[in-house]
RNA sequence: GGCGGCGUGGCCGAGGGGCUUAGGCACAGGUCUGCAAAACCUGGUACACCGGUUCGAGUCCGGUCGCCGCCUCCA
């Protein structure tokens, strides 16, 4: 292979040489969901985006280790001071224990995952499992002193750690900025500075998930968990730390400071942050109500709290995929209706080039060739995983092949297992694209076949009327009906 | 207000100083066909605006306009 892989790190705002610390070992750290509602188009990027770096790296040899927790505690809702965890106040309106709140939307994010072929992490660690060692890294930022005790509560002393490290590395922010910004903010009384963030917080008596410390009895803090659990399974130094773009400040730059703070290292070699949906140009979020779950995309769910969906129709999760994959993953991504019905139709292009490549019979020689477009797909991939790029090429293969079907053009055996490979690998293994699930039971399959050789039976008499008729009623149950030369092909549509 | 990013043909969406076109969808023409659908083949249109650098600029620099993100939980 000519070129090798780069990747754009966030840290330093340029694409670098991926060269992992410790090869053939990778370790990459995403995060994950925080589980207090059904998984969203937002979910679904960030996990395919990180689910593509996973499967190439593993391509290329490298043994990963793939870590995304699953954020069962510890995010608050409003304000910091006056904030209630989300799960437990969803918990408490439905009325239901938290750990049921947490696991049900665990099961329903990795169904949906399941289904877009996102492969699972090697460790899905949940928050609520780590408490201990999430104490144990508060005490430890407090014996370096870069946190306080007030009133039950700790926090990260932001100021100290400025004064020797850069808070705002990541993100591109001045600290002074923040702190200008903030002054107008009233001054919460627990806090030293405004910009101070919690590691442990004391829970008010109406808080149901809370944990004993020497502090008081609470909770840990946001951006506490990643730190741990990732040096947890990962070390104090590892290679890669994923999320969507939104995490970038403050979770992930206070990710960087409280592991500076208690290990003194550097935690994350390469920073990515895959961008964000948009709905007519506008970030999904859950705060202007135009966010879009997986369920109501996948099979038509309808909105428990009266959105009215941009929609009208299902998508199959694999076509969601391919949409997905059809932008860079540091592009925002416009949904519309309009673009899946495009991206819909490219992938049944593609998949129908896989179909065929296994039907292709081999002629003397080759008079396509396909070396360019191998070497351009990888070149690509190795590019910051040009998704888009190398599903152009793809698409540039498939014409090859159709001509090739035709009779136009034609392959030698050798060429056409190469091509063949270079296919599978390319399609299956790292984009992860599968055919469609079909939900048709071999009953209904061979219904279909047996009117059909019926039709064509009427179709030999010139019984027109009757093949017609069949075609149309077919149609009205949602199968569309190809003939072909000598005989007839179906699907649903 | 501070920081960052983006404006590409009817739509989506790559590229990022000249060399070979991104690609998909839509559209038009064609092949196939009892008709149709599907499939396949072929084809056109582009780089927000104004200056500048350069032999040469969607591509670099400056400005203008517009859009978006972060600065609050968020993938």
């Amino acid at each position: 292979m000519a070129s090798e892989l780069h990747v754009y790190n966030s840290l330093t705002r340029k694409k670098e040489k991926f060269e992992p610390l410790h090869p053939p070992f990778v370790g990459m750290y995403v995060c994950g969901p925080t589980v207090y509602g059904d998984p969203h188009l937002g979910h679904a990027r960030a996990a395919v985006t990180f689910d593509i770096v996973f499967r190439y790296l593993k391509h290329l040899g490298y043994k990963v280790r793939y870590v995304s927790n699953i954020t069962d505690v510890g995010h608050l809702e409003n304000d910091a001071d006056e904030g209630e965890d989300k799960i437990a106040k969803k918990a408490r309106l439905a009325q239901l224990e938290p750990m049921e709140i947490a696991n049900y939307y665990t099961r329903r994010y990795n169904e949906a995952m399941r289904r877009m072929n996102v492969l699972p992490p090697s460790i899905q660690p949940l928050a609520s499992g780590h408490i201990p060692e999430q104490i144990e890294m508060v005490e430890k930022i407090l014996a370096n002193g870069y946190a306080y005790i007030s009133n039950g509560s700790v926090y990260f002393d932001l100021e100290k750690y400025a004064k020797q490290y850069n808070y705002g590395k990541l993100s591109g922010k001045r600290l002074e900025d923040l702190i200008a910004e903030s002054r107008e903010l009233q001054g919460t009384s627990e806090k030293r500075h405004p910009f101070d963030f919690a590691l442990w917080k004391k829970a008010d008596p109406r808080h149901i998930m809370r944990w004993k410390t020497k502090w008081s009895e609470g909770f840990p803090g946001w951006h506490l968990e990643c730190s741990v659990m990732s040096t947890k399974y990962l070390g104090e130094q590892f290679d890669i730390h994923g999320g969507g773009l939104d995490l970038q400040f403050p979770h992930h730059e206070s990710e960087i400071a409280q592991s500076v703070a208690a290990n003194g290292k550097e935690p994350v070699k390469y920073w990515m942050h895959n961008n964000l949906v948009t709905i007519n140009g506008q970030k999904m979020s859950k705060s202007l109500g135009n966010f879009i779950t997986l369920y109501e995309l996948f099979d038509g769910e309808q909105p428990e709290d009266g959105r009215t969906l941009p929609l009208n129709r299902t998508f199959n999760p694999q076509v969601v995929r391919f949409f997905i994959l059809q932008a860079h993953y540091r592009s925002p991504l416009d949904f519309s209706q309009q673009a899946l019905e495009a991206a819909e139709k490219g992938y049944k292009r593609l998949m129908n080039a896989v179909r065929l490549i296994d039907k292709l019979e081999p002629g003397d020689k080759s008079t396509v060739d396909f070396s360019k477009i191998i070497e351009n797909t990888f070149d690509a991939l190795n590019d910051d995983f040009n998704t888009p790029v190398v599903i152009a090429q793809l698409f540039e293969a498939v014409k090859l092949l159709n001509l090739i079907h035709d009779k136009k053009a034609q392959i030698s055996a050798s060429d056409l297992e190469k091509v063949k490979d270079f296919f599978h690998t390319v399609v299956f293994d790292i984009l992860g694209l599968e055919f469609q699930e079909t939900e048709t039971s071999q009953i209904v399959n061979k219904l279909v076949d047996l009117i059909l050789t019926l039709r064509l039976e009427a179709k030999k008499r010139k019984d027109y009327e009757t093949a017609d008729k069949i075609r149309e009623e077919l149609s009205k149950l949602g199968i569309r009906v190809k003939d072909t030369r000598d005989g007839f092909e179906w699907e649903f549509v």
